[in-house]
DNA sequence: GCCAACGTTGGC
DNA sequence: GCCAACGTTGGC
């Protein structure tokens, strides 16, 4: 099993929307970026996720696991694009914030904190423990 | 709201 | 194939 990070703004599309979508998930559409298209390439269904909000939040907010794997986004008519659909799993009982993950030296070669823009991006196993530890969250 | 970082586009 | 111009993202 691999683990991957998934960027949104809540403005845009928000946790409490993604939990709405319950079991049956939601597409990860909208991505319109080669490298994180290429990630989601590389997903398998049951891969875990952390669900961060970028902009007015900036925190890993909850867990989230791959239900489907990368198929053409049905956002656009452009075959270059492909996406994967998502589900929550369960929030964090404490948000991570952008912040601590800056001030954790552990977390230090996270691509969220190297590489900021990145949308979809890898998470290695010890940075996934590491962050459900933070957030008081049993990594599953 | 600003701006730095980055990715993409298009002219040459 | 290079690179300047431009658009977008996201932290601050």
């Amino acid at each position: 099993m691999r683990y991957w990070l998934f960027k949104s703004e809540p403005s845009a599309w928000s946790w409490d929307q993604q939990i709405a979508r319950g079991e049956a998930g939601e597409e990860w559409s909208g991505v319109r970026n080669y490298q994180a298209r290429n990630f989601m390439r590389e997903m398998a269904v049951g891969d875990r996720g952390f669900f961060y909000h970028s902009q007015t939040e900036r925190a890993v907010v909850g867990l989230v696991e791959v239900s489907a794997a990368a198929h053409p986004d049905s956002t656009t008519e452009d075959d270059r694009w492909d996406c994967v659909d998502i589900r929550a799993l369960k929030p964090l009982a404490r948000p991570v914030t952008l912040d601590a993950i800056k001030a954790d030296p552990a977390l230090s070669d996270m691509v969220l904190v190297k590489n900021s823009r990145l949308s979809v991006q890898p998470v290695s196993e010890a940075e996934w423990r590491r962050i459900c530890e933070m957030g008081q969250t049993d990594p599953g």
